[in-house]
DNA sequence: CGTCTATTTGAATGTACTCAAAAGCGGTGG
DNA sequence: CCACCGCTTTTGAGTACATTCAAATAGACG
């Protein structure tokens, strides 16, 4: 098991000795998810913070018109988690599921919350995470109010390089708010207007 | 002066010693801040994080084509500020403007630093703070993506009632990312289908 | 009272959606 | 290795939702 990728993560933020990075290490568990397959969904409860090592996972919900969106695309190196769901247990309003074949590694809460008793530093952490995401959630909601749906496109691919290649042109419309008809349209404009 | 309002809005979440809550009024300046008055002007840096006792400020900013937009009305007993302009010392993309007389509590950056080192407790204080902003953000892009302009009105006030009382349709159409004449024929198609 | 801004109203326009059909592509089984 | 199936993408026509612009009306404030 290779825990690098995680570990480098988290020393972005906080500093940690050996011992504590044996004990965290210690409450992970490691978990392959299939292509296609569900990581939670719609009214589970989140019990789990996972974080992404390979592969790509998408965040997403269905509306009241039985409409399903993208909320968010949880590549390697990301933490993604239900928030609401799992910090106060109730149903989860979005599901998880791989896009491609897919690694984790996931905590459960209680291990989540004996973590952050026994190394305090973790709360310096989850802050920095948190806000991070509200920073970043703010200017999602800023590009929704000012751009064109031509702009967030472009916006998204310089966001996300290479992703395009990743995903299928029906998720990332969803995840624009766009039809994927007129995403199709969109890209045809742009390939004819560089040629 | 009277803390009562921010006291019990930290009290909400973490408890606090008589001698905690004195070191942290202790921190503490109070402002008032005229109506149509900057507390913030976009590039500025933002020093400060700010605490509504009274009145009403708008979070905004003006994109590439000069229009201004709305991301957030910070009513009395909500926090507010720049977060990336304050963590990174960096210049503002929004700003501050009363909309109401309004007064507020603020912390410098370097107060805000000692209240955590000296009271860890607030560590926790933050991270409620900003994984409540983080949800309900996800929530607002959740929104934009599924809703229609008269369904995001609707849902604007069901969450804040009475608010329409006190603020500008204007400001709203900006804050909900449509035009205000659309606004206008939204509230009258319910108008008259009311009668 | 006069000025300035907000709101309403209507016409013309534009952006993006829906629906339907065709074409492309990838995986699976024979 | 090819043929078929299912899903994605493209294309086009018709439509809907929301904008822009302009002008009239109403409100707020000194």
């Amino acid at each position: 098991m290779n825990f690098d990728l995680i570990i480098s993560n988290i020393s972005r933020d906080i500093k940690l000795t050996n011992e504590e990075v044996d004990f965290f290490i210690s409450l992970l568990e490691f978990k392959v998810i299939e292509k296609k397959k569900y990581l939670l969904r719609t009214g589970d409860i989140c019990r789990y913070d996972y974080f992404v090592n390979s592969g790509c996972l998408k965040v997403g919900y269905v509306d009241d018109k039985g409409t399903e969106s993208i909320i968010k695309f949880a590549l390697e190196d990301w933490w993604v988690v239900d928030l609401d769901s799992f910090l106060h247990c109730k149903p989860s309003f979005y599901f998880l599921q791989a896009i491609e074949e897919t690694t984790v590694f996931q905590i459960s809460k209680s291990n989540y919350d004996l973590l952050h008793q026994q190394i305090p530093k973790f709360e310096k952490f989850s802050n920095a995470r948190w806000q991070n995401g509200f920073i970043a959630l703010q200017q999602r909601i800023m590009q929704n109010l000012s751009l064109t749906a031509e702009e967030k496109y472009l916006h998204f691919k310089a966001k996300y390089p290479n992703l395009e290649l990743r995903i299928s042109q029906k998720l990332i419309a969803s995840y624009l708010g766009i039809s994927p008809e007129f995403l199709s349209v969109l890209r045809k404009k742009r390939a004819t207007s560089l040629s």
